[in-house]
RNA sequence: UAGGUACACAGGUGAUAGCUUGAAUUACAAUUCAAGAGGAAAGUCCGGGCUGCUGUAGGACACGGUUCCAUCUAACUGAUGGCCAUGGUAACAUGAGGGACAGUGCAACAGAGAGUAAACCGCCUUGUCAAAGAGGUGAGGGUGAAACGGCGGGGUAAGAGCCCACCAGUCUCAUAGGUAACUAUGAGAGCUAUGUAAACCCAACCGUGCAGCAAGAAACAGAUGGUUAGCGUCCUACAUUGCUAUUGUUUCGCUAGAGGCUCAGAGUAAUCUGGGCAGUAGAUUAAUUAUCACUUUAUCCAGAACCCGGCUUAUGUGUACCUAACUU
RNA sequence: GGCUCCAUCAUCUAAUGGUUAGGAUUUCAGAUUUUCAUUCUGGUCAUAGGGGUUCAAAUCCCCUUGGAGUCA
């Protein structure tokens, strides 16, 4: 888990970063340790909106974190996280992640790929 | 149809995956069981508890707050019931609702005059051929948010509470009702100088002065200082010798409390008294959920961060009673 | 989480409770100029929202909304 500021801003800073309607990804590879940090800012909504975001983050991270590659992730709401069907917000989740590289790939699918 | 008042609810069950705390098991990684946000948890507008500022007690000044009456409460700028005023056809609602003969200030523009009153036009007397001038007059005109009681009669040169009747208002007294605020009736007095205290202020009452759980305490780690004391200012008395500031981590503070539900009694009510019942939310990148199915009125505003009592604001659905108008 | 403070034209700011809320910059129109700039003249644009006190509120009081600062 990501908490100091200083960590969140070194990932801003030299991370790849990948936006989509609902959700923004900013993504440090790193050697042997996986860290996650969940942002929701004011000028997403009020407390109940914001903790609700921070929750479908965190119950996607669960479901995908096997097939990450390691690394610090950082997730930033947006606006319409809220309001959109969970089938559209975990359809955004996979394409950032996929803009960043982060899949782990094995062999097979490499061989598919090429 | 329009409006008013009071109250209730804020979901439940199942499947899959998962979070926080506690307990148990096994033995250091899991498994099982139990519990897990609100009506406003919000705004931080009041009142307390709790903690610290060497301590305790007292006085003066200053500062801040409150303001019809009674009751309730740990306390309150709170609640309940009443009184008065204002708004509304009504049900009902709203009210910082003491004092303007203790004092000071202010009332722009307009207007003759804005607080010791005041003579622009007009009216009357005088004066004159006619004017000018001198004097009286607040009844009439006009100005303004506001012009010093209203109306009628007497009176007068013209007028004026100058005098009288009625009405309005002020003060005093008496009687009746009420715990009281106050209300009703009667008598008398003088003949009556506006508003503003949410301007300064005066009176009465209240206050623990300041800071706030990021208060503060302990343990560990190390180092660097400050001083004879202070918490609105000043003063007095007594006690004490060491007190105190800064940094990091962890633990405590942290949840059983002026608590909740329910029954009976007292009270118009707020509330109080007695009995019974059930029961660990306690996080710190901050848990209490995600995806579905069924059910149903099941949706809104919205997420505890030391804890309680209020106030204010946001907001869905339903129920009961009341008022007005129309129709049958 | 606690505490403290602020809000006036598009921007920077004035204003003792009392005239139509003033000034500068900007912007718009016109004049000057062969044209542009400068200059001159005139205009547009505001008291955060809702109540209350007062004859009268940007100003005094209350509530709400938005914004800023500070405390480990």
């Amino acid at each position: 888990m990501l908490k100091l500021n200083s960590e969140f801003q070194r990932v801003y800073k030299r991370g790849k970063s990948a936006h989509s309607t609902s959700i923004a990804l900013f993504y440090l590879p790193l050697e042997g340790e996986k860290k996650v940090g969940y942002t929701a800012s004011k000028k997403v909504g009020n407390a109940v909106i914001r903790n609700h975001c921070k929750r479908r983050l965190r119950a996607l991270m669960r479901e995908y974190s096997d097939q990450l590659c390691d690394g610090l992730y950082v997730w930033v709401a947006k606006l319409p996280l809220h309001n959109n069907e969970f089938s559209d917000v975990q359809r955004d989740f996979k394409y950032v992640l996929k803009r960043v590289n982060a899949i782990l790939v094995s062999n097979d699918d490499k061989k598919t790929l090429s």
